[in-house]
DNA sequence: CGGTGGTCTATGGTATACCAGATATCACGA
DNA sequence: TCGTGATATCTGGTATACCATAGACCACCG
């Protein structure tokens, strides 16, 4: 008889960090109405705890970049600039490149033939337009690189880059025709992977993910216009 | 006259968490006889503030990957393993290796010749076997290549893995030999970013980075052997 | 009417008291 | 002697009370 230890480990504390960043991640930033202040107290009773675990939370967030905590003001929900978005994905296509390096390197035959599977039940997707379908299939495809890549830590950033790209790509990355390149460039990289050309495959991932960097940069103006936060200055 | 604000937003968990995260990479993290157990209560009472900014501090350190907290156990100061050290390595390979790809096509053609006359001007306390010395200066070599990308996101996700080596750095890597070779490293790196080779500077970086990778892989065992601390698990 | 300064309040920062789990210790029994 | 279980205590988790400041508001004065 075999029993896993029940509440594993899981404090208060990280519920609470949890349900906060889940409820960040959700909530449309980008939208002018939205209040981005957050209100301690209101909070707590909401969650129905007290305020000291509540603000360990609230530490861990401002850590991890999704709020930012203004002594004697409050914590605000932390919008993005472009220049901090562009960052995020030069950052993102950094450690996805070296992971797609590392990738044909070290990858078992099994799993490079599992992306290429994978690539190609979805590039269906992508062929009917399916947008949100293939956005998902998409993901999926750049977290089996990070896997491959037998580095945690290349997947554990990575990851910590992506949750902040949700909220931008539900406003900003109608993918439209860049689904199609998408589909060229993947499999690019699959035949960089399968003849185990590191150099290649890590060349190919960073352009790649450059792309999206160039296509976001372009597409942004339409949700600068009208104004950005004063919490947050902008540079271009 | 002209008076600049005081108190500049430093509250109390502010100053702790700096105080910790100094005294933590200041301390010998990888000698057996360290207490790598951290009390609350104690802690609190020789920095002179409450438990409450005391563990906000401790929260934002455990996020850092300098403390594990265990709950109802304790906090402990993280003995890095062998893995986690490589991989932080790679991480921090990936992003340099794109920070000198963009430092090729953005830089200025000023900053380019700072950081040859850097390199140039320490190159001869590499000759001079004086370690320390260069080490300090290889790290500014590193610094300026990540400055020069024009993104603040590379060099503050270098950094944060990068602090985490000073102690790998102080026990485990006597340059020796190395300093050559990497004066070698540098002066080719240093090429491919005044001919604007994206492509070229940036595998360079990998490579050279890379080379740290290999080295501490074959160095560490000389301080995994008398054995690991059971708080991490190893791995190989 | 506009500006200046005082005061009031809302809210975050800090301290402290209390609760609960984990470990150590010890007594008892096989 | 060794193992088992009860208990004592140490320590981290949580709740709450209190303090200090930012910002709003208003009265007073020019």
């Amino acid at each position: 008889m075999k029993l896993r230890p029940i509440n594993a480990g899981l404090t208060l504390k990280d519920h609470v960090y949890e349900m906060l960043r889940e409820a960040i991640i959700d909530m449309n930033v980008y939208d002018e109405n939205t209040n981005l202040r957050l209100d301690e107290r209101s909070l707590a009773e909401q969650l129905a705890v007290s305020r000291t675990p509540l603000r360990e939370a609230l530490a861990r967030l401002e850590q991890d970049g999704f709020v930012e905590i203004r002594p004697r003001r409050g914590v605000f929900v932390c919008r993005k600039s472009l220049t901090e978005i562009l960052e995020m994905i030069i950052a993102w296509a950094a450690l996805e490149s070296m992971a797609a390096s590392l990738a044909a390197i070290r990858a078992t035959d099994k799993e490079v033939e599992a992306l290429r599977k994978h690539a190609m039940r979805n590039s269906a997707s992508s062929a009917r337009a399916d947008i949100s379908e293939y956005s998902d299939a998409n993901i999926q495809f750049h977290q089996m690189i990070l896997k491959m890549s037998g580095c945690a830590l290349l997947e554990t950033m990575a990851e910590g880059l992506f949750v902040h790209m949700y909220a931008v790509r539900r406003r900003a990355l109608e993918e439209s025709n860049r689904a199609a390149q998408s589909v060229v460039d993947h499999m690019a990289i699959i035949e960089a992977i399968e003849s185990r050309d590191a150099e290649l495959a890590s060349r190919l991932t960073r352009e790649h993910t450059m792309r999206l960097h160039g296509h976001v940069r372009r597409v942004w103006y339409r949700l600068e216009t009208g104004g950005q936060p004063a919490s947050r200055e902008e540079q271009g």
